[in-house]
DNA sequence: GGCGGGCGTTGAACCGATTCAGTCTTCCCG
DNA sequence: CGGGAAGACTGAATCGGTTCAACGCCCGCC
């Protein structure tokens, strides 16, 4: 394997400065057909490939844009890498992906290799808001928030409201004539799980005639659900909710799970409804009604925000809320 | 925000030469201990970050890995990709995640910006596997294959044994008295869907008593699943199946969700075991049997393999082959 | 006293693409 | 026929770390 030509050598082959070489990479309408052509001759007779790091200590910025997440391995944050990914790509950007499993530390060592890096900026749902974050500006480098509303004198945000989320289901489930409704999330230090809550809440006290309560878990998986759920199954026929609304899709698939096992009817004996509309929620047996959150939209306009900051001269930070939709499906209708 | 300061103005602040400070950020031992804290404090003072370009150009090798996948919204992939960024973030390298979508221009497009970017290696699950791939190799970037194996002459892949995962999934249901059994999936020109049919028709034949039915699909979905499940329900009850073995978890989801639609109870009229053992395989209302896929472990070893190639001078490619392992649940126990 | 060696530091060359002021042609028009 | 402008191309300076040969210095040893 030769060692990588460089456009050096280019230009001797093709017997053209190396400028000009350069100009048929970037601006080759600046350069006559016969010369152009020569030159793409030799550039695919020697197989050269532009060094992007020497490009990009010329230039300035990298082509290259930080995605930071608490895991991919989540439905919700994979469908946003992909909206994200998609923006990117249309712009020729690649992505480079960071997981911080909700560790601050992690966190900070992935934005370190970012900024040094040079990124062009960096999206993110973070955990410890002002530690890197106010640093990385410093630096001239934008960091556009998703998932979460930031301070808009310093920065983009993008996000979904969840409190018009909570209202949703609990108005649909109250609609539908239920009148003892059970909340099931946590923790209840994370913002999504609270204002999720205080939109049903919100709902349920504007009614009168229902009630709201609550059952907190630990986590947002798939095993907190079943736990609580056998919590649920474990009450008793006669003081069963009627309706449960779950923090997120991994609860309700948990619940769904236990109660079906209890030997309790979905949505017979209990009505459930979820969040977020993962793909699974639908393909669950009995298909999950749940409140639908744009995320690839989410994602694709993360990278938009991002992009524009970079691009235009008299950026003003921009907050962008989408709204949530709720999709009825069997598991809230009799 | 000020110019990002540079390694001379850190040098100018410190009162030492440029060739001091980059020691200090390199190799600090070589430095006296009173000199390395002065340059340390100008370096906090300046807000200095590494300028990587500068750094690699000089070097000749990026800090950056690619990890080229079809679809990140698989949760297969993203297990993968877990594995993946996890030994590389141990290395101090940064993984840049590329969708193909499948689609050969795609992943050509991807390959080239990874080219330029002189990523110490590749990872991917390839589609067109020698256009860019041979190119790739020229040019000195190693290319590691994952989920399908390779010309050993040529690279390290990674695998999981399909033929055995078939055998494991027909074995299990043939010992538990099913005698007519259906394998879902499709395309047959997925490798992985050609084998995991091969292996469970092998000890089919060798069985003698049982027999072995297809029913292909156009894809590897939900969607896909439910279709097929009430192709499967539209039969009557006679020309059932005893069991059906699906590809992968996702069609058998859907089977799952048609059959169970359709009033015939799983695993009492016909038994699933899927293919993959995703999380939400556990999750489903009843609980899927599937075969096992190391998949964090797969990322991992696949990224090992890389690191192992740009690291010992005489490396020789290996070919590892996991073995999968069958998960009994209730969707396939009476 | 002289020599060798180790330690700490220096500073210029270097990596490879981009950019821009400048040169050389050619052609048009008065 | 001369002036001027447009078009095509050149080549050196530049970006910012890294590296390494070379240097100064001090100490210990014969």
């Amino acid at each position: 394997m030769a060692a990588a030509p460089n456009i050096r050598e280019v230009a001797l082959l093709a017997g053209v400065s190396v400028g000009t070489v350069s100009n048929v990479l970037n601006r080759p309408e600046l350069v006559a057909e016969p010369t152009r052509d020569r030159v793409n001759a030799a550039i695919a007779e020697l197989g050269f490939v532009r060094n992007d790091s020497a490009r990009q200590l010329r230039v300035g910025r990298s082509r290259t844009l930080g995605l930071v997440v608490l895991d991919v391995a989540n439905p919700f944050f994979t469908d946003v890498a992909r909206g994200v990914e998609d923006t990117a790509n249309q712009h020729g950007l690649a992505v480079i992906l960071c997981n911080t499993d909700e560790d601050p530390a992690k966190e900070a060592s992935h934005l370190d290799l970012l900024a040094e890096m040079r990124v062009q900026g960096v999206l993110i749902n973070p955990i410890d808001t002002d530690g890197r974050l106010t640093a990385l500006r410093e630096r001239g480098i934008p960091v556009v928030l998703f998932d979460r509303l930031g301070d808009p004198a310093l920065e983009c945000s993008v996000a979904v409201d969840d409190t018009l989320g909570g209202r949703l289901a609990a108005t649909h489930l109250i609609e539908s004539g239920h009148r003892s409704i059970l909340f099931v999330g946590g923790p209840r230090s994370l913002r999504q799980v609270q204002e999720r809550y205080e939109g049903a809440a919100e709902v349920v006290a504007a009614d009168g005639s229902a009630e709201l309560t609550v059952l907190p878990t630990t986590a947002l998986n798939v095993a907190a659900g079943r736990a609580a759920g056998d919590q649920i199954a474990a009450r008793g026929r006669d003081t069963l909710p009627s309706a449960v609304f779950c923090a997120n899709d991994l609860l309700a698939l948990g619940v769904l799970q236990a109660l079906t096992h209890a030997g309790l009817r979905v949505p017979g004996d209990v009505a459930i409804v979820g969040y977020d509309d993962i793909d699974f929620a639908a393909a669950a047996a009995v298909p999950l009604s749940s409140v639908r959150q744009p995320r690839q939209q989410l994602g694709r306009t993360a990278a938009e925000l991002l992009l524009a900051e970079t691009t235009e001269d008299d950026h003003e930070h921009r907050q962008v809320v989408f709204e949530p939709e709720l999709v009825v499906r069997e598991s809230s209708t009799r």
